[in-house]
DNA sequence: AACTATTTATAAGA
DNA sequence: TTCTTATAAATAGTT
């Protein structure tokens, strides 16, 4: 339209660039403004001229950043509503603060830079520390507990084998003595049955272990059940 | 333009409505594009219907995103710069797992809720909390030594001036006698010249601590001066 | 910026 | 929706 139709390729002269630039944005921003108008449409327009000039048309009653964020909800590209931001601030702050009173809670515990501390404030510090002690004292003890009656049943249901096994021996002695042939003939000792059944290894060493008094305070009794909590006899 | 002018009013039929969008709307993105090319223009055009329908523009060679990025820093609204987000993000991963990490060492620390942690991890935090209630104590200790020192210099002043004011009121006797009228022959005694010159309140309560032996664990020491660190004497 | 010959867009009708 | 077409609008080149 216009004296000559022109193709639709960059004007390469630049003051009729600028020109047709002019009008022509002039008459985008009409059209798009009419159809906004006319049909009920949102438009949001942004155009940047080769000089970096901006311009913009947006539909009355609406913001440019309602119809980016809307234009970024229905492509799901990055929502960047500057509430959200401004919620992530604050989170942030919020944590860096905890994180910092974290820290210089845990600084006093482990005992680090007491020098700003005043007196009495270490008392209590000690008070708790002392409290917190027992509290660990007492689970170890629990734990230490549970190990024993554990290995205590432990102790009582293999007695209970060797002595059956005892028996069981005793009674098939001539059995047993016919079978081995040069084997010595006085009674098997209870010990010797153990051994005999291969019961050496760890439930011996359980065993002794069970029959130590419960002040006993070797963490060794330990190593075997690491943490007794889960594990069934 | 077409078989009649129309008043740029919305169109209340829906039907002529659509069909003008329809229309427009291709128009508009013809015109866009084309000021696009010709005058080498960055140009983003975002489109609703009333329906919510979405439609867009965009000048060649980039994304709309761009623009909208170009936008809003033209603007100075709420810079979205998709990793500056994504930044922020990491940040707050990284404090939410330190807070959390506190958390359980305060946890620990404090005693609460050790069913799940193992005999072993028991055993090393007692000693840590031992260890911590040490600190705590050899810091409580260094404070009440400082205090007695500053006691005993406090003393030891004191004891001098008090010896001063006896000597001087030794060598006054007889013009303060002349004063007093009635008063006693007899040597002023130490302590009455102590009274005398008021010096019973705090001065004189201080003195009785600073002989107690350097085991005196009562806090009350303390009431008067909470924290030694700053008092200079 | 204004003018104007032309091209283009589009309203109404099919 | 799409096509047609008369007519309004936009605009290229000129002043």
């Amino acid at each position: 339209m216009g004296r000559g139709k022109i193709p639709i390729k960059r004007i390469e002269n630049q003051t009729t660039r600028q020109v047709t630039f002019s009008k022509r944005r002039a008459g985008l921003l009409k059209k798009t403004h009419e159809l906004s108008v006319l049909c009920d449409a949102q438009i949001g327009l942004i155009i940047f001229s080769t000089t970096g000039k901006m311009c913009q048309y947006c539909t009355e009653g609406y913001r440019m950043e309602q119809i980016i964020e809307r234009y970024q909800k229905v492509t799901g590209t990055c929502i960047p509503e500057h509430d959200n931001r401004e919620h992530l601030y604050n989170e942030l702050a919020v944590l860096r603060k905890e994180t910092r009173r974290l820290q210089l809670s845990m600084r006093r515990y482990t005992g680090e830079d007491m020098s700003s501390i005043p007196f009495e404030e270490l008392d209590q510090l000690e008070h708790e520390l002392e409290r917190s002690v027992i509290k660990v004292r007492e689970r170890k003890n629990e734990l230490l507990q549970q190990q024993l009656d554990n290995l205590r049943r432990k102790e009582r249901i293999l007695e209970e084998e060797n002595s059956n096994m005892y028996r069981w021996v005793q009674e098939h002695r001539a059995a047993i003595e016919y079978q081995q042939g040069g084997m010595e003939a006085k009674p098997v000792e209870h010990q010797q049955v153990v051994d005999q059944f291969s019961f050496v290894g760890e439930p011996s060493s359980v065993l002794q272990l069970a029959t130590i008094p419960q002040q006993f305070q070797s963490y060794q009794l330990q190593l075997a059940q690491p943490n007794l909590q889960d594990s069934n006899v």
